[in-house]
DNA sequence: ACAGTTATGTAATAATGTTACCAACTTTCA
DNA sequence: TGAAAGTTGGTAACATTATTACATAACTGT
């Protein structure tokens, strides 16, 4: 048994129907990526839309100078809201996309994508609750930068990336933290300072 | 012809099938309010999907504290992707509504908004469009907050604003445009003020 | 040892957020 | 009519966050 059929059957074998698996094991290509890699340039077209086997893919935004902002993680089992959203518009990729922990996906072709949304509920239901989710979390994510401040932010961003790795220690430098968060990597040292000053418990190991 | 039927056939006559309309003028409601009325809270179930057929709906986000949040506007010929979305997750509204400018709404039922999907390719069409413009409307907002300066923002938003209610007198105080842009009342003043200075053109019209 | 790179600390200044207070004006209601 | 209450915008003072510049330490490869 391969490692795309294994993963397959212990994620979805009681999501998809036995059809539908048998068809994405024929249709669907699989690869991996350490972490690190690229998997998605902004404005690159969507010719397959991915879905995670293993590992955590990172979904970000980059503006115009090259700023970086973290929009939302993808894990096991999911797939990329917004991918699935320019694959079917054909339009150029809204996001870049790159490995956070080493990763296993599988490509739906585009056509295939579009033909299993009428043909199998449960893949409808799979794309729309990815949308949704997704859109949700982008929601919350606005909430965070409009109405949080920074500290409140920057402990809920060192949480979630914990809980991402699942390891209580983070291996990342201040200008990281402040590239994916969308601020200055001076506030990120100042806050980190006056964090440790009152919390009992390590955030952030040095190298 | 009803006034729903007649804005139907304007604005979707090329876009759904005969059948799918002849079902839209049967099975939807269609409502009229008046500029200020709140159309959904935060919180609330979704029984049904709106469609806008004349005018202009506002949607934002409001934190625990009661504070604004402006998402993006729903104009003629429009769905809102977030009240798809939570619709079809049975999930309560993670949205405010209010009317902008003087509407006609469509209601469509949860469980047409379904069967549709897979029954009309343009209503399947239809939907994911409004999702993915939505979503990268929303995607565009998040980079105005996070890379761009306030006097930039609310370049943007007067601009908008303006081209929303398609006039270049914005009825608007100072407090309502600091909320819809999730800042402060003060900030808005001072940045208005040094605006006028530079700018030839009026930007606001006090009452 | 040396230059180059990365990570962090620190200081100075600019931009934005927050609170408080004031004056002008409008609305409400007795 | 007129007093009270609410709305709107100006201003000041201060807090928080953003930006830039520079210094130091640790590490890298030659």
């Amino acid at each position: 048994m391969t490692e795309q059929s294994s993963s397959l059957q212990k994620i979805y074998s009681n999501v998809f129907e036995e059809e539908l698996l048998k068809e994405i094991e024929e249709k669907c290509l699989t690869i991996t990526a350490p972490a690190g890699q690229t998997l998605m340039n902004m404005g690159q077209p969507v010719s397959a839309v991915p879905i995670v086997l293993k590992g955590v893919a990172k979904v970000s935004r980059i503006n115009d100078e090259g700023q970086e902002f973290l929009l939302y993680y993808v894990k096991e089992g999911e797939g990329c809201a917004i991918a699935f959203a320019c694959g079917m518009m054909g339009q150029p990729s809204a996001i870049k996309s790159t490995v956070e922990e080493d990763i296993t996906i599988m490509f739906v072709p585009l056509q295939k994508m579009e033909q299993w949304m009428t043909k199998y509920p449960s893949w409808k239901k799979f794309v729309m609750d990815t949308m949704v989710t997704e859109f949700i979390d982008v929601i919350k994510n606005i909430d965070n930068i409009a109405f949080k401040k920074m500290d409140d932010r920057l402990i809920s961003y060192l949480k979630e990336k914990s809980r991402i790795i699942d390891s209580p220690l983070l291996n990342i430098s201040h200008q990281q933290i402040a590239d994916e968060m969308g601020t200055n990597r001076v506030v990120i040292s100042r806050l980190l300072k006056s964090l440790k000053m009152i919390r009992s418990f390590c955030f952030s190991a040095t190298r």
